[in-house]
DNA sequence: ATGTCCTTTCAGAATTTTCTGAAAGAACAA
DNA sequence: TTGTTCTTTCAGAAAATTCTGAAAGGACAT
Protein backbone atom coordinates (compact mmCIF):
# COMPACT_ATOMS: atom_id res chain seq x y z
CA UNK A 1 0.00 0.00 0.00
CA UNK A 2 3.24 2.37 0.24
CA UNK A 3 3.57 4.10 -2.69
CA UNK A 4 7.61 4.32 -4.51
CA UNK A 5 8.28 7.76 -4.59
CA UNK A 6 7.90 7.74 -8.01
CA UNK A 7 4.12 6.83 -7.73
CA UNK A 8 3.75 9.55 -5.33
CA UNK A 9 5.41 12.62 -6.93
CA UNK A 10 3.33 11.48 -9.94
CA UNK A 11 -0.14 11.57 -8.24
CA UNK A 12 0.74 14.56 -6.31
CA UNK A 13 1.36 16.79 -9.16
CA UNK A 14 -1.44 15.19 -10.89
CA UNK A 15 -3.95 16.00 -8.20
CA UNK A 16 -2.11 19.96 -8.10
CA UNK A 17 -3.24 19.85 -11.80
CA UNK A 18 -6.65 18.84 -12.03
CA UNK A 19 -7.48 21.16 -9.24
CA UNK A 20 -6.69 23.58 -11.40
CA UNK A 21 -9.16 22.55 -14.56
CA UNK A 22 -12.25 22.05 -11.96
CA UNK A 23 -11.67 18.39 -11.08
CA UNK A 24 -11.64 18.66 -7.39
CA UNK A 25 -7.21 17.24 -5.77
CA UNK A 26 -8.60 14.00 -4.46
CA UNK A 27 -10.52 12.77 -7.86
CA UNK A 28 -6.96 13.77 -9.82
CA UNK A 29 -5.40 11.79 -7.35
CA UNK A 30 -7.49 8.50 -7.63
CA UNK A 31 -7.10 8.99 -11.38
CA UNK A 32 -3.60 9.13 -11.11
CA UNK A 33 -3.31 6.14 -9.24
CA UNK A 34 -4.95 4.22 -11.62
CA UNK A 35 -3.47 5.36 -14.71
CA UNK A 36 0.45 4.71 -13.04
CA UNK A 37 -0.76 1.59 -11.53
CA UNK A 38 -1.81 0.37 -14.79
CA UNK A 39 -3.74 -2.54 -13.25
CA UNK A 40 -7.16 -3.13 -11.82
CA UNK A 41 -7.38 -1.73 -8.56
CA UNK A 42 -10.16 -2.31 -5.73
CA UNK A 43 -11.34 0.43 -3.79
CA UNK A 44 -9.64 -0.25 -0.26
CA UNK A 45 -6.46 -0.13 -2.04
CA UNK A 46 -6.73 3.37 -3.23
CA UNK A 47 -8.15 4.40 0.18
CA UNK A 48 -4.85 2.97 1.64
CA UNK A 49 -2.46 3.93 -0.91
CA UNK A 50 -3.76 7.73 -0.52
CA UNK A 51 -4.75 7.99 2.90
CA UNK A 52 -8.77 8.77 2.00
CA UNK A 53 -11.29 7.16 3.57
CA UNK A 54 -13.19 4.38 1.88
CA UNK A 55 -16.10 6.45 1.37
CA UNK A 56 -14.20 9.44 -0.47
CA UNK A 57 -12.84 6.85 -2.66
CA UNK A 58 -16.23 5.76 -3.54
CA UNK A 59 -17.55 9.07 -4.60
CA UNK A 60 -14.50 9.61 -6.32
CA UNK A 61 -14.91 6.25 -8.37
CA UNK A 62 -18.42 7.32 -9.05
CA UNK A 63 -17.61 10.86 -10.21
CA UNK A 64 -14.31 9.16 -12.61
CA UNK A 65 -16.88 6.66 -13.88
CA UNK A 66 -19.85 9.22 -14.96
CA UNK A 67 -16.80 10.96 -16.98
CA UNK A 68 -16.13 7.73 -18.00
CA UNK A 69 -12.42 7.94 -17.51
CA UNK A 70 -12.44 4.83 -14.99
CA UNK A 71 -14.08 1.92 -15.32
CA UNK A 72 -15.15 -1.43 -13.29
CA UNK A 73 -13.58 -4.47 -13.49
CA UNK A 74 -14.35 -8.09 -11.88
CA UNK A 75 -11.99 -10.55 -11.40
CA UNK A 76 -12.21 -13.60 -12.09
CA UNK A 77 -12.87 -15.58 -8.28
CA UNK A 78 -12.46 -11.98 -6.18
CA UNK A 79 -15.73 -10.54 -5.24
CA UNK A 80 -14.20 -7.21 -4.70
CA UNK A 81 -14.54 -4.57 -7.70
CA UNK A 82 -11.52 -3.14 -9.16
CA UNK A 83 -11.11 -0.71 -11.32
CA UNK A 84 -8.94 0.56 -14.24
CA UNK A 85 -8.56 3.70 -16.97
CA UNK A 86 -8.35 2.77 -20.48
CA UNK A 87 -4.44 1.66 -21.36
CA UNK A 88 -4.59 4.12 -24.05
CA UNK A 89 -3.33 7.77 -23.63
CA UNK A 90 -5.42 8.53 -27.18
CA UNK A 91 -8.65 6.87 -25.95
CA UNK A 92 -8.00 8.96 -22.47
CA UNK A 93 -7.83 12.20 -24.64
CA UNK A 94 -10.75 11.25 -26.56
CA UNK A 95 -12.61 10.29 -23.63
CA UNK A 96 -11.78 13.95 -22.25
CA UNK A 97 -12.63 16.27 -25.40
CA UNK A 98 -16.15 14.35 -26.01
CA UNK A 99 -17.09 14.99 -22.24
CA UNK A 100 -16.01 18.13 -21.95
CA UNK A 101 -17.64 19.04 -24.67
CA UNK A 102 -20.89 17.22 -23.99
CA UNK A 103 -21.19 19.22 -20.22
CA UNK A 104 -19.59 22.59 -21.60
CA UNK A 105 -19.34 23.39 -25.17
CA UNK A 106 -22.39 22.50 -26.47
CA UNK A 107 -24.90 23.93 -23.24
CA UNK A 108 -22.64 27.37 -24.19
CA UNK A 109 -23.17 26.85 -28.39
CA UNK A 110 -26.89 26.47 -27.33
CA UNK A 111 -26.92 29.68 -25.20
CA UNK A 112 -24.89 31.50 -27.45
CA UNK A 113 -27.79 30.48 -30.13
CA UNK A 114 -30.56 31.30 -28.17
CA UNK A 115 -29.24 35.00 -27.27
CA UNK A 116 -28.70 35.38 -31.34
CA UNK A 117 -31.91 34.07 -32.18
CA UNK A 118 -33.08 36.76 -29.52
CA UNK A 119 -34.75 40.64 -30.31
CA UNK A 120 -32.31 43.31 -29.19
CA UNK A 121 -33.46 45.70 -27.47
CA UNK A 122 -31.30 48.51 -28.18
CA UNK A 123 -28.19 49.36 -29.96
CA UNK A 124 -25.87 48.15 -27.09
CA UNK A 125 -27.72 44.88 -27.54
CA UNK A 126 -27.24 44.63 -30.87
CA UNK A 127 -23.86 45.36 -30.39
CA UNK A 128 -23.41 42.37 -27.90
CA UNK A 129 -24.87 40.11 -30.37
CA UNK A 130 -22.15 40.84 -32.63
CA UNK A 131 -19.41 39.91 -30.35
CA UNK A 132 -21.21 36.90 -29.14
CA UNK A 133 -21.88 36.06 -32.95
CA UNK A 134 -17.73 35.95 -33.25
CA UNK A 135 -17.81 34.11 -29.89
CA UNK A 136 -20.15 31.43 -31.17
CA UNK A 137 -18.67 30.76 -34.84
CA UNK A 138 -15.18 30.14 -33.58
CA UNK A 139 -16.28 27.81 -30.85
CA UNK A 140 -18.21 26.12 -33.65
CA UNK A 141 -15.27 26.25 -35.67
CA UNK A 142 -13.00 24.28 -33.23
CA UNK A 143 -15.75 21.72 -32.41
CA UNK A 144 -16.29 21.13 -35.77
CA UNK A 145 -12.03 20.36 -36.40
CA UNK A 146 -12.76 18.44 -33.11
CA UNK A 147 -15.58 16.12 -34.08
CA UNK A 148 -13.69 16.00 -37.78
CA UNK A 149 -10.13 14.88 -36.63
CA UNK A 150 -11.69 12.33 -33.92
CA UNK A 151 -12.89 10.27 -36.60
CA UNK A 152 -9.70 9.21 -37.67
CA UNK A 153 -7.31 6.60 -36.39
CA UNK A 154 -4.87 7.31 -33.82
CA UNK A 155 -2.29 6.80 -36.82
CA UNK A 156 -3.51 9.13 -38.68
CA UNK A 157 -4.33 11.61 -35.94
CA UNK A 158 -0.86 11.77 -34.81
CA UNK A 159 0.76 12.07 -38.82
CA UNK A 160 -1.77 15.28 -38.71
CA UNK A 161 -0.44 16.69 -35.55
CA UNK A 162 3.16 16.09 -36.26
CA UNK A 163 2.43 17.64 -40.05
CA UNK A 164 1.01 21.28 -37.59
CA UNK A 165 1.04 24.18 -40.14
CA UNK A 166 2.90 22.36 -43.35
CA UNK A 167 -0.98 21.92 -43.95
CA UNK A 168 -1.33 25.25 -44.74
CA UNK A 169 1.59 24.52 -47.77
CA UNK A 170 -0.09 21.88 -49.16
CA UNK A 171 -3.42 23.35 -49.04
CA UNK A 172 -2.11 25.81 -51.57
CA UNK A 173 -1.08 23.00 -53.90
CA UNK A 174 -4.21 21.80 -53.45
CA UNK A 175 -5.82 24.47 -54.91
CA UNK A 176 -3.65 23.69 -58.18
CA UNK A 177 -4.86 20.29 -58.29
CA UNK A 178 -8.67 20.21 -58.80
CA UNK A 179 -8.84 16.82 -59.25
CA UNK A 180 -8.99 16.53 -55.22
CA UNK A 181 -12.17 17.47 -54.91
CA UNK A 182 -13.56 20.95 -53.67
CA UNK A 183 -16.06 19.94 -50.85
CA UNK A 184 -15.07 19.96 -47.09
CA UNK A 185 -17.04 19.46 -44.26
CA UNK A 186 -20.54 20.47 -44.13
CA UNK A 187 -21.07 24.08 -45.95
CA UNK A 188 -18.01 25.39 -45.18
CA UNK A 189 -15.36 25.39 -48.06
CA UNK A 190 -11.78 25.36 -47.64
CA UNK A 191 -11.33 27.82 -50.11
CA UNK A 192 -11.22 31.50 -48.89
CA UNK A 193 -14.31 33.11 -49.07
CA UNK A 194 -14.06 36.44 -47.50
CA UNK A 195 -12.79 39.69 -48.64
CA UNK A 196 -8.95 39.69 -47.83
CA UNK B 1 -25.65 49.97 -14.37
CA UNK B 2 -28.73 47.79 -14.75
CA UNK B 3 -27.30 44.68 -17.12
CA UNK B 4 -29.72 44.28 -20.44
CA UNK B 5 -31.38 40.50 -19.91
CA UNK B 6 -29.48 39.18 -23.05
CA UNK B 7 -26.62 40.61 -21.43
CA UNK B 8 -26.82 39.05 -18.25
CA UNK B 9 -27.83 35.56 -19.70
CA UNK B 10 -24.28 35.55 -20.86
CA UNK B 11 -21.97 36.84 -18.10
CA UNK B 12 -23.99 34.29 -16.18
CA UNK B 13 -23.18 31.37 -18.21
CA UNK B 14 -19.67 32.26 -18.79
CA UNK B 15 -19.30 32.84 -14.89
CA UNK B 16 -20.76 29.70 -14.53
CA UNK B 17 -18.62 27.49 -17.04
CA UNK B 18 -15.77 29.75 -15.67
CA UNK B 19 -16.42 27.97 -12.29
CA UNK B 20 -15.64 24.48 -14.13
CA UNK B 21 -12.80 25.62 -16.00
CA UNK B 22 -11.13 26.15 -12.82
CA UNK B 23 -11.84 30.06 -12.59
CA UNK B 24 -13.61 31.71 -10.42
CA UNK B 25 -17.47 32.46 -11.14
CA UNK B 26 -16.84 36.12 -9.90
CA UNK B 27 -13.77 36.23 -12.54
CA UNK B 28 -15.71 34.66 -14.99
CA UNK B 29 -18.39 37.20 -14.59
CA UNK B 30 -16.32 40.27 -15.21
CA UNK B 31 -14.71 38.90 -17.96
CA UNK B 32 -17.58 38.08 -19.95
CA UNK B 33 -18.67 41.99 -18.82
CA UNK B 34 -15.65 43.25 -20.28
CA UNK B 35 -15.89 40.85 -23.33
CA UNK B 36 -19.54 41.93 -24.43
CA UNK B 37 -19.15 45.72 -23.68
CA UNK B 38 -16.71 45.92 -26.31
CA UNK B 39 -15.82 49.18 -24.26
CA UNK B 40 -13.24 49.96 -21.29
CA UNK B 41 -14.89 49.93 -18.55
CA UNK B 42 -13.92 51.78 -14.84
CA UNK B 43 -14.07 49.30 -12.08
CA UNK B 44 -16.77 51.01 -10.52
CA UNK B 45 -19.21 50.18 -13.50
CA UNK B 46 -18.26 46.63 -13.21
CA UNK B 47 -18.85 46.49 -9.51
CA UNK B 48 -22.13 48.11 -9.69
CA UNK B 49 -23.48 46.23 -12.47
CA UNK B 50 -22.53 43.04 -10.88
CA UNK B 51 -23.32 43.79 -7.46
CA UNK B 52 -19.68 42.83 -6.27
CA UNK B 53 -17.95 44.53 -3.90
CA UNK B 54 -15.58 47.41 -5.23
CA UNK B 55 -12.50 45.33 -3.66
CA UNK B 56 -13.95 41.81 -5.03
CA UNK B 57 -13.52 43.44 -8.78
CA UNK B 58 -9.79 44.81 -7.82
CA UNK B 59 -9.27 41.21 -7.10
CA UNK B 60 -10.40 39.86 -10.27
CA UNK B 61 -9.13 42.25 -12.57
CA UNK B 62 -5.73 41.64 -10.91
CA UNK B 63 -6.02 37.89 -11.44
CA UNK B 64 -7.35 38.73 -15.52
CA UNK B 65 -4.27 41.15 -15.83
CA UNK B 66 -1.82 38.37 -14.72
CA UNK B 67 -3.74 35.91 -17.32
CA UNK B 68 -3.11 38.92 -19.44
CA UNK B 69 -6.83 38.69 -20.88
CA UNK B 70 -7.85 42.19 -19.66
CA UNK B 71 -5.93 45.04 -19.58
CA UNK B 72 -5.63 48.66 -18.00
CA UNK B 73 -6.22 51.65 -20.05
CA UNK B 74 -6.37 55.22 -18.97
CA UNK B 75 -9.34 57.08 -21.18
CA UNK B 76 -8.21 60.71 -21.94
CA UNK B 77 -9.67 63.84 -19.77
CA UNK B 78 -10.47 60.72 -16.80
CA UNK B 79 -8.82 60.01 -14.13
CA UNK B 80 -10.78 56.44 -13.22
CA UNK B 81 -8.70 53.09 -14.53
CA UNK B 82 -10.75 51.87 -17.30
CA UNK B 83 -9.89 48.21 -18.31
CA UNK B 84 -10.96 46.14 -21.73
CA UNK B 85 -10.59 42.59 -23.55
CA UNK B 86 -8.55 42.64 -26.34
CA UNK B 87 -11.63 42.46 -29.46
CA UNK B 88 -10.55 40.05 -31.51
CA UNK B 89 -11.43 36.30 -29.95
CA UNK B 90 -8.45 34.61 -32.23
CA UNK B 91 -5.94 36.63 -29.30
CA UNK B 92 -8.42 35.81 -26.66
CA UNK B 93 -7.90 32.31 -27.74
CA UNK B 94 -4.38 32.42 -28.30
CA UNK B 95 -3.48 34.20 -25.06
CA UNK B 96 -5.49 31.25 -23.20
CA UNK B 97 -3.48 28.50 -25.14
CA UNK B 98 -0.26 30.24 -23.67
CA UNK B 99 -1.33 30.80 -20.35
CA UNK B 100 -2.53 27.36 -19.97
CA UNK B 101 0.76 26.28 -21.89
CA UNK B 102 3.20 28.23 -19.46
CA UNK B 103 1.06 27.75 -15.83
CA UNK B 104 0.14 23.74 -16.19
CA UNK B 105 1.56 22.16 -19.38
CA UNK B 106 4.98 22.82 -19.46
CA UNK B 107 5.41 22.42 -15.27
CA UNK B 108 3.93 18.98 -15.95
CA UNK B 109 6.65 18.11 -18.73
CA UNK B 110 9.03 18.81 -16.65
CA UNK B 111 7.80 16.28 -13.69
CA UNK B 112 7.53 13.83 -16.08
CA UNK B 113 10.73 14.43 -17.48
CA UNK B 114 12.15 14.16 -14.02
CA UNK B 115 10.63 11.02 -12.90
CA UNK B 116 11.34 9.45 -16.42
CA UNK B 117 14.97 9.81 -16.19
CA UNK B 118 15.41 9.05 -12.17
CA UNK B 119 16.16 5.29 -11.77
CA UNK B 120 13.71 3.02 -11.50
CA UNK B 121 14.11 1.33 -7.98
CA UNK B 122 11.53 -1.82 -8.71
CA UNK B 123 9.64 -3.48 -11.71
CA UNK B 124 7.14 -1.85 -10.75
CA UNK B 125 8.45 1.93 -10.90
CA UNK B 126 9.64 0.45 -14.67
CA UNK B 127 6.24 -0.44 -15.91
CA UNK B 128 5.12 2.80 -14.05
CA UNK B 129 7.57 4.64 -16.04
CA UNK B 130 6.47 3.49 -19.60
CA UNK B 131 3.17 4.61 -18.78
CA UNK B 132 4.91 8.37 -18.01
CA UNK B 133 6.92 8.02 -21.35
CA UNK B 134 3.70 7.25 -23.00
CA UNK B 135 1.76 10.36 -21.69
CA UNK B 136 4.94 12.60 -21.75
CA UNK B 137 4.95 12.15 -25.36
CA UNK B 138 1.27 12.53 -26.31
CA UNK B 139 1.64 15.99 -24.13
CA UNK B 140 4.64 16.70 -26.58
CA UNK B 141 3.50 16.03 -29.67
CA UNK B 142 -0.21 17.97 -28.84
CA UNK B 143 2.30 21.34 -27.48
CA UNK B 144 4.16 20.63 -30.52
CA UNK B 145 1.28 21.02 -32.67
CA UNK B 146 -0.27 24.37 -30.44
CA UNK B 147 3.32 25.78 -30.91
CA UNK B 148 3.05 25.24 -34.98
CA UNK B 149 0.15 26.14 -35.35
CA UNK B 150 -0.02 29.14 -32.99
CA UNK B 151 2.57 30.77 -35.24
CA UNK B 152 -0.22 31.23 -38.16
CA UNK B 153 -1.68 34.23 -39.58
CA UNK B 154 -5.43 33.94 -38.37
CA UNK B 155 -6.31 33.42 -41.85
CA UNK B 156 -4.34 30.45 -42.35
CA UNK B 157 -5.28 28.73 -38.96
CA UNK B 158 -9.00 29.19 -39.69
CA UNK B 159 -7.89 27.50 -43.04
CA UNK B 160 -6.64 24.60 -41.27
CA UNK B 161 -9.19 24.46 -38.79
CA UNK B 162 -11.81 24.00 -41.83
CA UNK B 163 -9.69 21.37 -43.40
CA UNK B 164 -9.86 19.08 -40.68
CA UNK B 165 -9.09 15.41 -41.23
CA UNK B 166 -8.89 16.14 -44.69
CA UNK B 167 -5.09 16.89 -44.35
CA UNK B 168 -4.78 13.29 -44.13
CA UNK B 169 -5.60 12.81 -47.25
CA UNK B 170 -3.47 15.76 -48.62
CA UNK B 171 -0.58 13.76 -46.79
CA UNK B 172 -0.98 10.74 -49.11
CA UNK B 173 -0.72 13.22 -52.03
CA UNK B 174 2.04 14.48 -50.84
CA UNK B 175 4.35 11.74 -50.25
CA UNK B 176 3.69 11.09 -54.23
CA UNK B 177 5.45 14.48 -54.94
CA UNK B 178 8.79 14.01 -53.25
CA UNK B 179 9.38 17.45 -54.82
CA UNK B 180 7.85 19.47 -51.73
CA UNK B 181 10.43 18.68 -49.46
CA UNK B 182 10.14 15.72 -46.50
CA UNK B 183 11.49 17.70 -43.51
CA UNK B 184 8.81 18.61 -40.50
CA UNK B 185 9.01 19.95 -37.40
CA UNK B 186 12.48 18.86 -35.60
CA UNK B 187 13.65 15.22 -35.71
CA UNK B 188 9.80 13.67 -36.10
CA UNK B 189 9.61 12.69 -40.07
CA UNK B 190 5.85 12.78 -41.09
CA UNK B 191 5.76 9.38 -42.86
CA UNK B 192 5.24 6.65 -41.17
CA UNK B 193 8.51 5.10 -39.27
CA UNK B 194 6.38 2.14 -36.96
CA UNK B 195 5.55 -1.02 -38.20
CA UNK B 196 1.71 -1.44 -39.19
C1' DA C 1 -33.20 -17.19 8.16
C1' DT C 2 -28.01 -15.17 9.80
C1' DG C 3 -23.31 -13.91 8.91
C1' DT C 4 -19.72 -12.05 6.09
C1' DC C 5 -17.86 -8.95 3.06
C1' DC C 6 -18.31 -5.84 0.24
C1' DT C 7 -20.79 -1.66 -1.41
C1' DT C 8 -22.99 3.39 -1.41
C1' DT C 9 -25.25 7.24 0.82
C1' DC C 10 -25.55 11.19 3.39
C1' DA C 11 -25.52 14.54 7.49
C1' DG C 12 -22.57 17.20 9.29
C1' DA C 13 -17.45 18.24 10.36
C1' DA C 14 -13.36 20.04 8.41
C1' DT C 15 -11.23 22.58 5.08
C1' DT C 16 -10.72 25.66 1.35
C1' DT C 17 -12.12 29.32 -1.32
C1' DT C 18 -14.32 33.48 -2.04
C1' DC C 19 -15.91 37.92 -0.75
C1' DT C 20 -16.31 42.04 1.97
C1' DG C 21 -15.51 46.27 4.67
C1' DA C 22 -12.14 48.88 6.68
C1' DA C 23 -7.83 50.71 6.32
C1' DA C 24 -4.07 52.22 3.92
C1' DG C 25 -1.79 53.80 -0.39
C1' DA C 26 -1.26 56.68 -4.60
C1' DA C 27 -1.98 60.41 -7.60
C1' DC C 28 -3.23 64.67 -8.31
C1' DA C 29 -5.33 69.61 -7.42
C1' DA C 30 -5.52 73.53 -4.83
C1' DT D 1 0.37 71.22 3.26
C1' DT D 2 -4.78 69.17 3.01
C1' DG D 3 -8.61 67.33 0.45
C1' DT D 4 -10.47 64.58 -3.08
C1' DT D 5 -10.84 60.67 -5.76
C1' DC D 6 -9.40 56.94 -7.04
C1' DT D 7 -6.74 52.66 -6.03
C1' DT D 8 -5.12 47.99 -3.56
C1' DT D 9 -4.47 45.11 0.45
C1' DC D 10 -5.74 42.09 3.83
C1' DA D 11 -7.99 40.02 8.15
C1' DG D 12 -11.64 37.80 8.98
C1' DA D 13 -16.72 36.74 7.69
C1' DA D 14 -19.41 34.10 4.63
C1' DA D 15 -20.04 30.56 1.51
C1' DA D 16 -18.91 26.57 -0.99
C1' DT D 17 -16.62 22.39 -1.37
C1' DT D 18 -14.62 18.34 0.21
C1' DC D 19 -14.17 14.60 3.32
C1' DT D 20 -15.48 11.45 6.93
C1' DG D 21 -17.77 8.07 9.98
C1' DA D 22 -21.86 5.89 10.71
C1' DA D 23 -25.54 3.69 8.88
C1' DA D 24 -27.83 1.32 5.48
C1' DG D 25 -27.91 -1.52 1.21
C1' DG D 26 -26.73 -5.60 -1.59
C1' DA D 27 -24.85 -10.06 -2.84
C1' DC D 28 -23.75 -14.24 -1.68
C1' DA D 29 -22.65 -18.48 1.47
C1' DT D 30 -24.20 -21.38 5.04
Amino acid sequence: MELSPLTEAFVMHFGEMGSRWGINRTVGQIYALLYISGRPLPADEIAQSLNFSRSNVSMGLKELQSWQLVRLQHLPGNRREHFTTPDDVWQIVRTLAEQRRAREVDPTLSVLRDLLVAQPRSEEDRQAQEKLREMHDLIELLVGWADDVSKLETKELVQLLKLGSKVVGLLELKSRLPLLGRGTRGAAPVEDHEQD
